[in-house]
DNA sequence: CGAAAGGCAATTGCATACACTTTTTGCCTT
DNA sequence: AAGGCAAAAAGTGTATGCAATTGCCTTTCG
């Protein structure tokens, strides 16, 4: 039964089983309180149970996944009031990094900023919402950088990446693009003049917006009925 | 060698591991950067080195221990600059907990709230130290769950978690409990009255106070040569 | 004499086997 | 007939054994 794993590409095979378990849950191919069986998984990927169990230790430590002892793990089901929990949290932590990154953003930080921000507006004006996405990404991370506070900076990303799967569709509004550039916008205008305050401000209003952008899509399929079998493809 | 784990009480074997080795690195009895060898740790506590592997892993996200792929796993050692960042962190989120706990506790959080405070003023006048480091760790918990937020209370409490170690000793500077009370008494007349914005002043200044007396014992020892076998008492 | 390559020991990573907890189902009692 | 108890089955938690990768030491060649 060993020197298989034709499925997992080379490096460490529990890491890959994080990433594919993790997409499932991410694409939604497993639903919120799904019942994950540890045989199943370890059949379903042939390895054994023992790195599906750090895996699904691993997950649960970044919130995917619920687990009580002896009890077995289920995909987290997020309920509508720990979702805006959530984005509550991130206008706050955005919010402080921008503020921190008025204050501390050295001039090249800032030089970078400004650039990738100005270069940004030729994606609004073709509509390129998938490259923007991108650039937004990238934008948010100049944020959390700039603050200077690895720890912060942590948090941050933790929660933006457990917010990923409730933000995939943000940008399919019409106008929206444009409009969050424009957010974009008084946000780097407060951090170039180190307004930290307005930074900050803008900031929260910006992910507030996204929140309620997103809000649509929040309408999970909750899923909780004893699931029948994992039923995964070939 | 089945059926001893007579160090270890009941209930699951892998959460007292945690407890015991992270007990270990807070009490620096383990120190920052020390090697954590699965085997030892695993006779150490007479388990098998499945539940050490789990347990370390937990650690791991935790950020208390540091793993590489196989190359083990050690003691995270945390920089002065990395300190630092956590304990701003620590003043921003409590800030925020103390601002939606002004905004949003109920009549009961608020009049418990109260209560517990002011029962704790006896500790201060008995200078029971340890008491009191009970007390007001249950305070600040409360300012927690008071934000009505639990993605904020989650950020937090495991910030605070991974603070612990150099919080251990901050009232031991004379006068520390009268001052700490005090700070705390800010906080609650702030979010009695409602007043947010008051109480998250409160709080970001009160763990700054914190920070900067615990910031004595973030001189914490190194320690990274190949440090001999890990010595422990019995 | 120094440096690089190959082998050896040690430790991590994965697989399998066993034990304990939980849940379900069937039977017995009321 | 319904409810409860018990036993079995399923599934998680732990132990142990084996394979693979890493770091170090020795040996050999320049």
């Amino acid at each position: 039964m060993s020197g298989k794993r034709s499925l997992i590409r080379s490096g460490t095979t529990v890491d890959q089983m994080v990433r594919a378990i993790g997409d499932r849950i991410v694409t939604g191919f497993l639903r919120p309180g799904e019942k994950l069986d540890e045989a199943s998984l370890a059949a379903r990927f042939d390895v054994s149970r023992t790195p599906v169990r750090e895996a699904l230790g691993r997950l649960s430590a970044m919130g995917l996944v619920e687990r009580r002892p002896n009890r077995g793990a289920t995909v987290a089901v997020v309920t509508q009031e720990h979702l805006a929990s959530m984005f509550e949290s991130m206008a706050e932590l955005e919010a402080i990094c921008a503020r921190f990154s008025a204050e501390r953003m050295t001039t090249a930080e800032r030089r970078a900023l400004e650039l990738e921000h100005q270069a940004s507006a030729r994606l609004v004006q073709l509509g390129a919402e998938e490259d923007y996405e991108y650039f937004n990404t990238e934008f948010h991370t100049r944020l959390y950088r700039g603050a200077h506070s690895k720890h912060i900076y942590e948090l941050t990303v933790m929660t933006r990446s457990r917010l990923a799967p409730f933000r995939r569709a943000q940008f399919m509004l019409p106008g929206r693009l444009a409009k969050s550039w424009q957010e974009h916008d008084v946000i780097v205008t407060a951090i170039m003049r180190g307004d930290g305050a307005a930074a900050g401000h803008a900031a929260k209003d910006h992910v507030s917006i996204v929140s309620e952008a997103s809000a649509v899509f929040a309408a999970v399929d909750p899923v909780k009925p004893a699931a029948d079998s994992i039923e995964v493809s070939s």
